[in-house]
DNA sequence: ATGGGGCTGTATCGCAGGATACGGTGGTTG
DNA sequence: CAACCACCGTATCCTGCGATACAGCCCCAT
């Protein structure tokens, strides 16, 4: 049994009272590990600090650009922009996270756009400068080859997910995906159905049936605003 | 215009005479570039070659393994078993390709299968024999990174088109990218319907009805077998 | 020569999800 | 306090995909 607390703006009644509160919370679908974050923090002189306004771009889709972020503070929205102009939210990375290094080191065109959602602090690094660090600590090379492996793994598991046409199946691994995070605290997600719908390639409506469904299946579960997982393996 | 040569089994009509002839050669859905390939040469003497017979197994999802591997020959299909024990096809690594990267570098259990189709020949790297070769050639863990980086674009591209549910959209995106393989040189691709579906996520009946539609649409069209993209910018 | 297996082509049926529309509720702004 | 906005809940209609079944074709093994 896995708990996440998952902000839905009103869950089949009034808002909850602390909802309120939890919404200017950072809510992040992604978290590294500690050891991750401390060895690119061994390195953080070679960056440089980039403070974002609420809805500023950091990057946009189609940017050249070596450049990539390790996210100290606040909350950065990484999503593709569709050809019919409908957006797929791929991540929203919090802080202790990196975003932008696909772009940066396979140095074609961003194929993604990131922008924070809430004024936030990112170090700015350039692939340029690597090198040298690479030579003195091996481990920095294998550890930024650690955090874009560990994404291929998360696009993987998404796509295979994708490969099934129903939504429950979609939405149930978004929720278990986002407990993964931190299995060990409660954590805050505040999605609205909208965004889970860009996020699993379904409708807002159907979002909506959805959640109802898992619901009376027993699958997921609501208290006050929290959802709650029933896996198997309780 | 681009010309992609699909080997598919039979398009209303009997087999073309070539087809037969065609139908050995290999076709990888993947192809690296050659500066890319050259580069991790170089430490070939780092990794030990293995012959594989056709259908062998290179390694199963859930293995618990630091190895990656570049292939020499042949061809390897990488694919996640669902847990519904359908097959989702993620790539047709082909010769000068590397595969397995993602769970070694992440230190996770495999994510993926990968089989070799025909007979093949790998060089396999232990990712704990790298730190040396890194801090003597920087190059070679940017390359590394460059490789991992250019399977996050793929895949997150695919993810992208999975959320169209237009099975029309999702073939497309398969040939297009397909073509991107080597779009100066006309490469063979082989693939049965039944391939098509488990790589965008339909089933076979309606990968046979979309191909009908597209090519009515004149979106694509088929020159004995060889499948061609008309594309807006031409 | 013959039968079996793998693949494509096609038809039918049922149903799930997208599109659309409208109502309700709470928060926000001035 | 009032008007507006963002979001959720729900109903209706209809398209189009999946499931299933079957036929035809070619290749290959025996």
């Amino acid at each position: 049994m896995v708990a996440i607390w998952l902000a839905l703006w009103s869950l089949n009644g009034p808002l909850e009272h602390w909802q309120t509160n939890v919404k200017p919370a950072v809510k992040s679908t992604w978290r590294l590990q500690s050891d991750i974050v401390r060895c690119i923090l061994r390195h953080k002189e070679l960056g440089k600090r980039r403070t974002l306004r609420a809805s500023e771009l950091l990057y946009n889709q189609g940017d050249e650009s070596r450049h990539f972020y390790f996210v100290e503070s606040g909350l950065i929205e990484v999503s593709i922009i569709k050809i019919d102009g409908t957006e797929v939210v791929l991540e929203l990375m919090g802080a202790g996270t990196i975003c932008g290094e696909g772009a940066a080191f396979d140095k074609l065109p961003r194929f993604s756009r990131a922008a924070a959602t809430v004024p936030s602090v990112v170090i700015e690094f350039a692939t340029g400068d690597l090198m040298n660090a690479f030579r003195e600590d091996g481990e920095f090379a294998m550890t930024l080859l650690e955090v874009a492996c560990l994404k291929q793994r998360i696009l993987a598991s998404r796509l295979e997910h994708m490969t099934y046409r129903e939504p429950a199946s979609r939405l149930m691994e978004l929720f278990e995906r986002l407990a993964e995070v931190d299995p060990s605290s409660e954590m805050t997600v505040s999605l609205t159905h909208e965004q889970i719908a860009s996020m699993t390639g379904t409708s807002r409506v159907t979002v909506t049936r959805t959640l109802q469904k898992l619901r009376e299946e027993g699958k997921i579960g609501f208290d006050g605003g929290k959802l709650i997982l029933r896996r198997e393996d309780d």
